[in-house]
DNA sequence: GCCAAATATTCCGTATCATGGAAATATTCT
DNA sequence: AGAATATTTCCATGATACGGAATATTTGGC
């Protein structure tokens, strides 16, 4: 058993499946990191097998035990590889401006979210509404997808085999008095699909309510999502339509954006790199 | 042969060690990525092996393929587990105040540099000096570690193992009329290593001269530098003196906040998550 | 401070899974 | 168009990951 693995295929590659499903796993805990039996649980592995792929991981420095715990946490290298890369890959810099735009002219605040693993991450905001007290969300934050209209938006439009690993990941993580979210959530799904956009009250917090829509790449892949949240009672009609509107421009706008911060760049290397044994054709930049 | 693997040891984790190994030198090709072939070459791994690994890697997002190429480079995913562990590991927010007290208070322009797998990379900078032109290092640039004193700084803190490795690869990456460096890497390292600071001149521009200290964690690892580059004719004596004083003091400084950045973080999720079957101990949050 | 429960780590015989040489395609260069 | 180079597929082989069970360590209750 453990043959469930929740991920994709197997091809001549199972170890690396389960590292990368480790990793997965690893980033849902965040700076926190979790311990091995958790791990080993929540990925249906056994204990040995994490056990040692981790260690292994260490080693690479993909890992880290943090001091003082005997958890395990994403380490140095694997931020480093981020970084190697955030020019095509991060949108915080490419949604500043959107996100202005949307809260300003629409009195609400907006939020810029990216999927990372099984969660949404709440990269950046613009607050433009009266009362802040009502507000849930904060930069940084993380929530599993399935929660929120925020990582709704997101959720529903990854390929179905992806959303069942989501899901069946993500409700064995959240606690009991969370787990009802997911007995409709295939009709959310289903509804967000429909609408384009998510809509969802907030649970519990000052009557606030947000919508949200997906921004997509050039395969239709969702990457993040803009939502806006304003006081439930005016989120409707004529306005929601405005909304919705506003958040569709600029998600696309941000999408354009990401897009050609994607294309092949002509990476202004200072120092040149050669392969040996290569010809000329090879020397970069 | 393939057999010098070059990375740490290999008990148990083969393929572990080997995708680390790929991640690691898909970094060093930044956004641009790189074709199998000379990945290939460049790990000394056979063709096939390394098809495989990566075609697996690309099923987990851990690596992708831009859209026009049929080279390789890390992956969405690769970038959001970074994002997801920034907090301990962004050394940015921490520096920019050391940076600017460095430029202002010595008339030099500062940089913040991290390591990056066989590179480093210039995170931030403060200008301060008037003669702009003669600046070679911007944001965002990634030079083969053994190459410039900025970078120079981290690898000679690096454990001995480790700076052979780093060593092996990237003479073979650089081109021809780069490799000189590296014939006088090791005296140039016993040198750094003595003194505690790392000083060359920039290799023909404009006659700057760099000198860089390294940021040291709690266990004397190094994982960043900060350089100072200023007229060479300035740079000796007192002047210099001083210049190393307070590249040392800020280094520490920001070493002091990178630590307690990295500590058991009171992580305030507010979706608090529960692994089925233990006990209430699980709840985090 | 001691004991019991829970968790982490090590061990090691087994068979599964990664391996990589070689052949078949696809692409690029002239 | 043809040659050269790079990528992808195939598959027989044995090296490598596997994971159950034993051992060691930590945690928490009292």
């Amino acid at each position: 058993m453990a043959t469930t693995r929740s991920t994709t295929r197997m091809e001549g590659a199972q170890s690396t499946a389960r590292a990368a499903l480790l990793l997965r796993t690893l980033a849902t805990f965040g700076s926190m990191g979790a311990p091995l039996m958790d791990i080993s649980r929540l990925t249906d592995l056994p204990k040995a097998t994490v056990h040692r792929l981790l260690a292994a991981m260490v080693d690479e420095r993909l890992v880290e035990r943090p001091a003082g715990t005997r958890n395990y946490r994403l380490g140095p290298d694997i931020f480093a590889f981020g970084i190697a890369v955030r020019s095509c890959f991060d949108l915080q810099p490419l949604a500043g401006a959107s996100l202005a735009r949307l809260a300003e002219g629409t009195g609400t605040a907006a939020y810029l979210g990216v999927r990372s693993g099984y969660d949404m991450l709440c990269l950046d905001k613009h607050v433009a509404v009266a009362d802040e007290a009502g507000l849930l969300l904060e930069v940084n934050d993380r929530w599993p997808l399935g929660i929120g209209s925020f990582s709704l938006a997101v959720l529903a439009f990854l390929p179905e085999p992806e959303i069942q690993d989501v899901i069946g990941f993500n409700r064995r993580r959240v606690r009991p008095e969370d787990t009802l979210t997911f007995e409709h959530i295939a009709e959310s799904i289903v509804k967000t699909r429909r609408n384009g956009y998510a809509r969802r009250t907030m649970r519990s917090y000052k009557g606030n309510a947000g919508v949200a829509v997906p921004i997509l790449d050039e395969r239709s892949y969702p990457i993040g999502s803009l939502c806006a949240v304003a006081e439930a009672s005016r989120m409707k009609g004529g306005y929601l339509q405005e909304l919705v509107g506003r958040l569709r421009h600029e998600a696309a706008l941000i999408a354009k954006l990401y897009e050609s911060a994607r294309l092949q760049q002509q990476q202004e290397e200072k120092w040149r790199v050669a392969v040996r044994g290569s010809g000329s054709r090879h020397l970069l930049g």
